[in-house]
DNA sequence: CTTGACTCTGGACTATACTCCAGGGTTTAT
DNA sequence: ATAAACCCTGGAGTATAGTCCAGAGTCAAG
């Protein structure tokens, strides 16, 4: 397959493709004698395995890590859910601090009448105020 | 006031202030004959207005907004709820865009036992599987 | 007057994950 | 044979919010 095919058998652009070979996360593929590149069908499988992950949150580099340890004969199920432990630690702490930041924004927002002048604001006093 | 005192009076770093300063959420300040920066007192109080409005979760692109309305004798309270509300759908929307990424991640380390091979590893079929 | 702390400018660099471009060469269908 | 569609490399650009640096000048205390 052709690099155009697999990108768009795996739903990825064309340059992420190149771009994910040139950060180590895809093996060179084989080339023809012209230098165009040449993919089997697991390359599609490959970027489907990073789409995938990108969905659940991880990292390009967390992606190469979990590629490793997938490819990895001695890899364990155990480095793969320590890293997804970790994720969602992650993940929860992101969502946090969004929480936190929504609940302090929705309190001066609610108090904040919405018409007349930005000294009856609730919201610029909050930000204004010592 | 050195840029350096309101600085540390803000709680941000000398770097940050020159750079709200080029990107206009500043005015620029007076000069001392030397070319040093010049501050009065209320120029903390508009560094602390940023550090609060980006723990509100608004970007500068945003504050900037938020203090040209708030220096504007024209600009409303209806404004800057508008603005508010906006950034709560914003902030709505990440939440969840998080929270569907842990309940996904979740369900698949859940049914990870944790121990053996890769090929036992609930996660990465996820990721492989078609 | 010296010394250490502070400040100035302009520009480069950080992280993330690509996207876009120019200026070529190649393939494929007709 | 030709033209459309594809591919190649290397490098630049995108967004965000700064941080760090060199090389120079300035300020304050003793």
């Amino acid at each position: 397959m052709k690099i155009g095919e697999v990108a768009k058998a795996a739903g990825v652009g064309i340059d992420a493709v190149r771009f994910y070979e040139r950060e180590g996360l895809l093996p060179e593929p084989a080339r023809r004698p012209s230098g165009y590149r040449k993919y089997s069908r697991d390359a599609v499988l490959d970027l489907r395995f990073i789409r995938r992950a990108k969905e659940l949150g991880f990292s390009l580099r967390e992606i190469s890590e979990l590629l490793s340890i997938s490819r990895d004969t001695n890899g364990t199920a155990a480095d793969v859910k320590r890293l997804a432990e970790e994720k969602l630690v992650d993940l929860a702490g992101k969502i946090r601090s969004l929480q936190r930041m929504k609940q302090a924004l929705r309190e001066v927002t609610e108090a904040c009448p919405g018409r007349g002048a930005t000294s009856d604001c609730s919201i610029l006093r909050s930000l204004t105020e010592h």
